[in-house]
RNA sequence: CGGCCCGUAGCUCAGCUGGUCAGAGCGGGGUUCUUAUAAAGCCCUGGUCGCGGGUUCGAGUCCCGCCGGGCCGACCA
């Protein structure tokens, strides 16, 4: 039967007689642990219990930011959902009621193209034919599928939020919120309609809004630019010079426009006679010669010829005007102007009279008023319209450019700049109120609040709030067709709907109201952005205001929340908008936003590059507090994460591991010397304890005040360096100078004593560690608290540890920290004499502040010298240590005997004995080396566990069993331990050794 | 074009309010210590802390300019 070795037994089982603890052995098998653990959580109801434990006290209010469920998640999504966990664990850990609820952001585009893809559709007509009841309901499914993938993950790495009642925006009720806050933007006047120009994805046919654009941009995009010849109607052999990228905008021209300041020429090339910018000369091809300078005044008011007369609308148009907008920096300096294809172009025409009209339809293909290319998709033309104008002699240049243009962020279908009708939030009339808000928050890393966050403020656009699409909130804007009478609905009731109706399209658009002027109101027929509803969570996750008035009151604004850098544009600025809206006030008052995974090299990961790192593959190979401490401690909050399964696991070895054995460690020599960590029991040994206790105690303390101040701060990054720190200094500094005391069984309290003080130090390192690595720590918290009732059951359930104001002593942290840096002055010095550490000297001549004897005591032994001789502080104030390197025969022949001694001990390791298992030793030496040896067998015997020390003759050295050899000051040796055969040099068990598993510790 | 971040040993990165700050880890080379450690300590890999100015008694650490990288905006008619 194999033993379950990370746990702990039963006290009973399988304990020392004299001890508490059950035995625990190195660390092989990291994802083993990890699923015991959850096991554990899952069995015990860990989660629930820390809940309920902190039912009455003060909230600390979090809001977890809905993913959109439409895929798997990414090593990104357990990034920041490390950095929730950690601030989450913390505040449940001082004393905080920590409410956490998962959600699903179930709406939008990228749930219905997910359905899309699943259906083989490739059109926007394919919904209707398909039906949009049907079709919603497989969107409605296919978000339920996903999350199930994106619960498994969250329980994986260790994410504690309640997954059992998350909020769903697709739900009823929170609609029916997401209606009443539209509802009171409506009312204030926020919420309009306007014709405006978007872009435009035609493959969805819906516009978007400008923070969807941005994920979408695409660099060194090649295409078509043309410069094009408008012919002046009253100047026969006179053209205007303009440039365009978009050859499909063409037959949508009106006008052109030229910037009032700018010097414009008119050159004759060949037969003919050509009008640009003066600066722009340049982009003429061949010889030219400049016929006249021209005021821009000059050409406003020119008619020109159309490029496409069939396709000209009536009224007034294909003038030159002037617009501030018009610079030289690229083209000729003249701006071909399609009013229903720019923004620019639609104010222009609008202020000027021009008719607005759209030569392309919503499918992004030509309307039959532009015969020549009618049908054809607006890009497939762009090379058709070329020929014809080249045809036509009007096609004065054609090239390619390579730009950056923006993409469907969901399709990667090139979108258009394309005027509609849509309905907007007018947030830049609140972005002095957005800007206040915002200045309220606190921000990691800080820089996000003003910089990039803040600068984005200031650029704000209105919200273009409407899609034409299906799987969304409805807008609830009722339009009566008698009067046009607008009407904002917000809440159920007033459309006389049950509390369990359905309100997705299409069922709510078969739902009239009567106006008041007694004409018959039909709802517009768009749902919503997406990120609309996400931004409501605050609110709509309680169906407030209709229920829940006083929990809403209590948790806004959120104390915390974190998401990616990404959410910039997204969930943070529509939690803000809406907040600052609805209530004038932010949403949240603190936010960590972490920054990009990167691949290795610093390449975003991405399916096409084939450099995606797989998060489960990691969780499978290093384990989750493998992986969440990468987060932590490589590089801070802010820079790219540059990752790979190798460096993660680096934090196996590196960090883990060290852990792990801390605490076999003390559980080992613990129940050898029978400590027992239940209160009391240790009663009078405080007074016992060694300055080495009294400093990793202060050390812990110290470290205890840094994390809790850098966790007040939401700084995990030097929270966890701090704590990093503080393991090396306990398993390099404190354990390595204590480990004779622990098992010193000439001196049981002294044994115990280190123990408790170990014991101290550890409990407090795992509970400050349970918010970062929540599973290692829960397993060696369970096998420290073995057999003890009264501690907590999970370190999960206790309380952060307090600074103890009587274990600080920053003095002694002070002198131990120049005594460190005295020995590593000296210890260079022994290199390069090469005098071993082990070879005792005179003397050490130190020249530093004062330090106690105790402390100085121990830098005796660290420098392995005799005696410390006191010098007085050089002129730099830079403490030295300088070893008198002299060398008698007598620290010779100390030297030789700790030599032995050390072989001794490394064959017993070798041949994994037990710590106290008693050998016979024998070697063979000259005389001098052996009368040296004989003289300190009685201390060599006690130190390596030896009942006996025998001489036997040089040569010949045994042939049989391990035999150690060397030469000291030129006097061959050699060395065994009699009665372990195994001759061989490599470390696996020597046959009758006992077998290495169970292991140390494990037997009397 | 604008904003922000970054540019520190071969690699990955720390360096808070200016004065032991010239560091850590990894890799490589060397060495030492040790029965908790699939460990650890130490040394070396000799870094003009991107470049140039400035402020200061003193600057990776503050200011200005420039170069390079990243992100985000704007523009892309």
């Amino acid at each position: 039967m194999r033993q379950r070795w990370w746990r702990a037994v039963e006290p009973g089982a399988d304990k020392e007689p004299m001890s508490v603890f059950a035995s625990v052995t190195p660390m092989f098998d990291i994802p083993a642990l990890e699923a015991e653990v959850l096991a554990f959580w899952q069995e015990g109801a860990i989660f629930e219990e820390g809940l309920r434990q902190r039912a009455s006290a003060p909230p600390f209010v979090f809001h977890e930011g809905p993913p959109t469920a439409n895929g798997l998640p990414g090593v990104h999504h357990v990034l920041a959902r490390a950095f929730k966990d950690c601030i989450l664990r913390y505040q449940q850990m001082r004393g905080r009621r920590v409410d956490r609820r998962a959600g699903w952001d179930a709406h939008g585009l990228p749930v219905e193209l997910e359905v899309e893809r699943q259906l083989g559709f490739s059109r926007k007509a394919d919904i209707e034919t398909y039906g949009v009841e049907r079709f919603n309901q497989l969107c409605r499914e296919s978000v339920s599928r996903y999350i199930a993938e994106w619960e498994t993950l969250t329980r994986r790495i260790g994410y504690w939020i309640d997954l059992g009642d998350p909020y769903r925006t697709d739900t009823a009720d929170y609609i029916e919120s997401v209606w009443w806050s539209l509802q009171q933007i409506f009312e204030r006047g926020w919420l309009t309609q306007g014709y405006r120009v978007t872009p435009y994805c035609p493959r969805c046919q819906t516009s978007l809004s400008t923070h969807e654009l941005n994920q979408g941009y695409q660099e060194n995009v090649a295409d078509p630019a043309v410069t094009v010849r408008f012919r002046l109607r009253e100047r026969p052999g006179v053209s205007v010079l303009a440039w365009t990228t978009t050859p499909w905008t063409l037959p949508g021209n009106v006008a052109l426009a030229v910037g009032p300041a700018i010097p414009y020429a008119r050159v004759r090339q060949g037969d003919e006679e050509l009008i640009v910018a003066r600066d722009r000369l340049g982009m003429l091809t061949g010889p030219y010669e400049v016929v006249a300078e021209v005021d821009a005044a000059e050409l406003v008011g020119l008619r020109y010829e159309p490029l496409f007369p069939e396709a000209a609308p009536p009224g007034d148009a294909f003038r030159v005007v002037a617009a501030d907008f018009v610079t030289t920096d690229e083209g000729t300096g003249i701006v071909h102007t399609a009013g229903a294809y720019g923004e620019d172009d639609l104010v222009l025409c609008q202020r000027e009279g021009f008719p607005v009209r759209h030569t392309v339809g919503l499918d992004g293909r030509f309307l039959p008023e532009v015969a020549a290319f009618a049908g054809l998709f607006v890009k497939d033309a762009d090379p058709r319209i070329i020929e014809d104008l080249e045809a036509r002699g009007l096609l004065y240049r054609a090239e390619e450019i390579r730009h950056t243009y923006p993409f469907c962020w969901r399709c990667d279908t090139p979108l258009l700049y394309y005027a509609l009708t849509s309905w907007f939030i007018r947030t830049t009339q609140l972005r002095d109120r957005l800007v206040a808000g915002n200045a309220e928050v606190a921000w990691v890393p800080p820089h996000l609040r003003d910089g990039r966050r803040g600068n984005w403020l200031e650029s704000l656009q209105d919200w273009n709030l409407s899609r034409t699409r299906y799987w969304g909130t409805p807008l609830p804007i009722w339009v009566c067709a008698a009067c046009r009478q607008l009407r904002c609905v917000g809440s159920r009731a007033e459309l006389g709907l049950d509390p369990d109706q359905d309100l997705h399209k299409p069922f709510i658009d078969t739902v009239t109201l009567t106006c008041a002027c007694g004409g018959t109101m039909r709802r517009v027929p768009e749902v919503i952005d997406g990120w609309y509803d996400s931004g409501a969570m605050p609110f709509a996750q309680w169906h407030y205001p209709f229920e829940n008035q006083a929990a809403f009151a209590a948790a806004h604004p959120a104390d915390f929340i974190c998401e990616g850098i990404d959410q910039t544009r997204g969930w943070f600025y529509t939690l803000l908008a809406e907040s600052v809206m609805l209530f004038d006030e932010p949403a949240y008052r603190n936010v960590i936003s972490p920054s990009h995974v990167v691949d290795r090299t610093g390449r975003k990961m991405s399916k096409s590059w084939g450099n995606v790192v797989d998060p489960v593959a990691i969780l499978d190979r290093s384990g989750a507090d493998a992986l969440r401490w990468w987060f932590y401690t490589t590089v801070s909050v802010g820079q790219e994460y540059r990752i790979s399964p190798e460096r993660v696991h680096e934090v196996v070895s590196r960090f883990l591991l060290i852990l792990w054995n801390l605490h076999v460690f003390l559980i080992t020599y613990s129940r050898t010397c029978g400590f027992d960590p239940t209160p009391g029991a240790a009663d009078g040994e405080r007074e016992r304890r060694t300055v080495m206790d009294r400093w990793v105690l202060a050390r812990t303390a110290e470290a205890v005040q840094i994390v809790r101040r850098r966790l007040d701060a939401y700084d995990a990054n030097g929270a966890c360096r701090q704590l990093a720190t503080l393991v090396d200094d306990v398993s390099t500094w404190y354990v390595r100078r204590s480990r004779s005391r622990f098992r010193d069984d000439r001196d049981p309290v002294g044994a115990r004593v280190a123990c408790a003080t170990l014991y101290r130090a550890l409990t407090q390192l795992v509970q400050m560690l349970a918010p970062f690595i929540p599973f290692m720590t829960e397993t060696i918290w369970r096998n420290l608290a073995a057999g003890q009732p009264q501690v907590a059951r999970s370190v999960h359930l206790t309380d952060f540890p307090e600074p103890d104001q009587d274990d600080l002593d920053p003095e002694l942290l002070a002198g131990m920290a120049q005594l460190r840096r005295l020995v590593e002055a000296a210890r260079p010095q022994r290199q390069a004499a090469k005098v071993a550490i082990r070879q005792p000297l005179t003397a050490a001549t130190v020249a530093s502040d004062p330090l106690p004897a105790e402390l100085e005591a121990i830098l005796a032994e660290e420098l392995n010298v005799r005696a410390i001789v006191h010098a007085p502080l050089p002129p730099d104030g830079r403490p030295t240590a300088t070893l008198d390197l002299t060398l008698t025969d007598e620290l010779r022949e100390e030297g030789w005997v700790r030599t032995i001694a050390r072989r001794i001990q490394d064959l017993r390791r070798l041949a994994r004995l037990e710590p106290r298992q008693p050998v016979t030793v024998v070697y063979g030496a000259g005389d001098r080396l052996a009368a040296a040896v004989a003289a300190a067998t009685p201390q060599v015997a006690r130190q390596v566990y030896a009942d006996a020390i025998r001489r036997q003759a040089l040569a010949p050295r045994p042939a049989e069993g391990r035999v150690s050899e060397g030469i000291l000051d030129d006097q061959p040796y050699w060395v065994m331990l009699e009665g372990l055969p195994g001759a061989r040099n490599d470390p696996g068990p020597a046959p009758g050794a006992p077998d290495p598993d169970p292991p140390p510790g494990e037997r009397p």
